[in-house]
DNA sequence: ATACAAAATCTTATGTTATAACGCCGCATA
DNA sequence: TATGCGGCGTTATAACATAAGATTTTGTAT
C-alpha cells in the first residue's frame, strides 16, 4: 500500500456541468431541466448526497416530486458515468472525469465525510480464473489527513 | 491485473460452524441458540443472504421474529467477522477464515449469485496522502468461469 | 440458594431507501 | 395528423434498517 503523490485538482460544479452536458449531447440523450437540476445539486454537494436530500432540495421550484422523479434522474446520469453510487452510503457524487475511464476508487472520512475519487485501474491482483469483471465498488473508509490533525 | 492461482478450498457449513464457536469462545461472547441459528442459515447459504430471508428461515421454529432480531444477530456475527455484508447487494456472508487477518474482496458473479471471497491484502495503491484506512469494501460483479461457458 | 447486574431478547413503532405500475404530455418523424 | 417514444407525474407498495422500552435469561457474588 503506497501514498499517492499527485494532485488532484477538483473541478467546479460550473465545470462538471459543462462536461456533463457536452457527454450527454455526444450520446445523443436529452439533459433535461429536470436531469441538469439534479445534476447540479449533486455537483455542488461537499460530500456524497442522498436521493432523499435531493427530493427535499428540488422542492418547491420542481413542485412535489416524489421519489421515481429523482431515481430515474439518478440512474439516467449514472447510466452515463456522470455521476457514481456510494454503495455503504447509500449516497451520490459526481464523477470527476480528471481521472479518464476508470474503475471508480473512493476515500470517504467518516469524521468530515469528504469523498476523494481515485482510479484503481491496475491493481486487482487475485482474480479467480475465468472471472470477468463487469463492475467493480471499491470504497475505503476512515479519517482524512485534515481530520486526523 | 492478474489471475490468482491459489486453490480456494470452501469449508463445510459444519466446519465453519465450529469455528465460529471458537472465535466467540475466545472472546468470551455468547454463541447463543438465535445466533447459532442465524450463522448456520448464513453459512449454509449457496449466495449471499438477505436480512428478511433469514427472518422467513427463521420460522417458525424461532417464532415469529421481527426485523431487529436478525439485524442484532448479524452485527454480533459481524463484529465478530464471523459474517461480511455485501454493501451493493444488501447481503450477508459467511467469512471465509482460509485467508487469515484480511480485508475481504469479493468475486460475485451476476448469474449465479456465487461468491468468491479472497485477500485484498496488499495492492491499495494510491491512498491520499495522510488518510488512514479503517474498512474498506471490495466487491467486483462479472460472470465467473462456469456461467461464461 | 438468592439477589443482583449485565447481556440478550422481544415488541411496537417508525424511519429510510427504492421500485412497480399506470397514465399523460410533448415532440420528432413519417 | 397520426403515431410512437422518451420523459415525467402520481399512487402505492416493496425492501431494508433502527429507535426505544419492556421483559427474560444468564453469570457472578454473596
Amino acid at each position: 500500500m503506497t501514498t499517492c503523490k499527485h494532485e488532484h485538482e477538483h473541478k467546479t460544479p460550473e465545470q462538471l456541468l459543462t462536461i456533463a452536458q457536452q457527454i450527454c449531447d455526444q450520446r445523443g440523450r436529452r439533459f433535461t431541466k429536470l436531469r441538469e437540476h439534479v445534476f447540479t445539486l449533486v455537483a455542488k454537494s461537499n460530500s456524497p448526497i442522498k436521493a432523499y436530500d435531493l427530493l427535499d432540495q428540488l422542492r418547491p421550484e420542481f413542485g412535489s416530486p416524489k421519489p421515481p422523479t429523482v431515481y430515474r434522474a439518478l440512474d439516467f446520469l449514472s447510466g452515463l458515468g456522470l455521476v457514481h453510487r456510494v454503495e455503504a452510503l447509500n449516497a451520490y457524487i459526481a464523477c470527476d472525469h480528471s481521472l479518464g475511464g476508470h474503475i471508480a476508487e473512493f476515500f470517504i472520512c467518516e469524521k468530515c465525510e469528504n469523498l476523494e475519487e481515485r482510479s484503481a485501474n491496475d491493481h486487482i491482483d487475485c482474480v479467480p480464473e475465468g472471472f470477468e469483471i463487469r463492475r467493480s465498488v471499491i470504497e475505503h473508509y476512515g479519517i482524512c489527513k485534515n481530520c486526523a490533525a
